[in-house]
DNA sequence: GTCTATAGTGCGATAGAC
DNA sequence: GTCTATCGCACTATAGAC
């Protein structure tokens, strides 16, 4: 799989994910009129996404906001009952996304060393696609109240667990070597998310996502499987 | 080597660190009398270092850092001249220990495996010693003016390009294969950053610092040296 | 449904007493 | 060298016009 190829199926719009915000807020946002409210919610989270990551949420004014994203201020607040609602917002719409597009993303994939390549190519890719979403949901996690921090805690665990399990089942079916699975995906998190966090660093490097990903692979592999393996699994097995 | 050791010879005490900082800021701090003044430096880094690690830099009040260092405001002011220029002392201060520190770690090993796997090793145990530092760094590191944030890219470039040497030197003795020095070095930095970023997780398995940076030398060694060699090089040679 | 104008709050920073 | 009291400002959130 290549970052092209993911892309093309994964087909995660800004816009879709707007109208998913939207079902999910049917209640509290006043604007009812659909497409006036999928647009002005486009703007927002572009908006938001734009200058929070730059500067920092808490740093992002609603002035700011307002004029970038070239709504009012009571505009605004005709989306969301306050700042830290707006938070809570973008960090749940992104966790959902991402726990879904992540668990969709190698479910058929059986062989354990397909799986894992495929389960690190999947976060890097999503990440990639959505990479401002990510940026602020692990640098604005701890301006979270208590409820939603744990929930964000749940979430990156539930991540590192599925990397996890698939190690496991590998090392049950005796392909992967005795490595301690949980340190292991907890290293192999550590390494995805450079990829968003860091990205000035890989931009000037001219790095490519496709690259990064098959780097990490490599890496992964090379921890994992016994001795003597590691040289068949530069390239994927199927195609 | 391990943190135990790390520790004894590194001998990094707040208090020697208030010194260093008390000497580089000698004429715009206001209080002269020494003993004083590094009491305070004290208290207020430590108190910064708490509240800011919790709910960000931006987020803590001068109300919030009076209540937490036990000083009043108007004292607070005799050690900068402005809520930004705290943040650029605990910036630039952990720069420049980590800096040096790191420089020293290791530059009596030779051997590159041994050079590599010290290097890797310091700069865990070190992030230990200093988490709260580290920490802040890496969050608040957006929050700083254009040129500071420039230093501190500066400063994970240049702590990235000596694991790059590292590696360059073992491959050209023929010791490591041949990956790209760089994103290597890029994703060792990420494991690393992982450690003091992401404690809640390290502690809630209850993982010591010593296993952590045996993890990451395993796992480095097996994507560094070439296939058949990884297995000897579990421990350390000399002694 | 969105705008402008503003109320009310809490911030960073300082002046002057001790 | 430090404290208390306070200034001026910029913020979030809202009320009422359109």
């Amino acid at each position: 799989m290549t970052y092209a190829q993911f892309s093309r199926r994964a087909r995660l719009s800004r816009r879709d994910l707007c109208r998913r915000i939207l079902e999910g807020h049917r209640d509290s946002i006043k604007t009812k009129k659909e497409p006036t409210a999928v647009k002005n919610l486009e703007l927002i989270f572009d908006a938001t996404l734009k200058v929070a990551n730059a500067k920092g949420f808490q740093a992002m004014t609603m002035r700011d906001l307002s004029q970038a994203s070239g709504l009012s201020m009571g505009a605004l607040y005709a989306y969301f009952s306050s700042k830290e609602e707006l938070l809570e917002m973008v960090q749940s719409t992104g966790r959902e996304v991402t726990g879904r597009l992540l668990r969709e993303g190698f479910e058929e994939v059986r062989d354990p060393v397909e799986r894992l390549a495929t389960a690190i190519r999947t976060h890097v890719f999503l990440s990639e696609a959505m990479q401002p979403w990510f940026f602020f949901s692990y640098m604005e996690a701890r301006h979270l109240g208590k409820r939603q921090k744990e929930l964000a805690k749940q979430s990156e665990l539930a991540t590192e667990k599925m990397f996890a399990d698939v190690i496991r089942a590998g090392q049950t079916q005796g392909v992967f070597n005795g490595h301690d699975p949980d340190l292991t995906a907890a290293l192999i998190k550590a390494m995805l998310q450079d990829w968003y966090l860091k990205r000035w660093k890989y931009a000037a490097r001219r790095l490519a996502v496709d690259a990064y990903a098959e780097m990490v692979v490599k890496m992964v592999m090379a921890f994992c499987l016994p001795v003597g393996a590691v040289a068949t699994v530069s390239g994927e097995k199927k195609r």
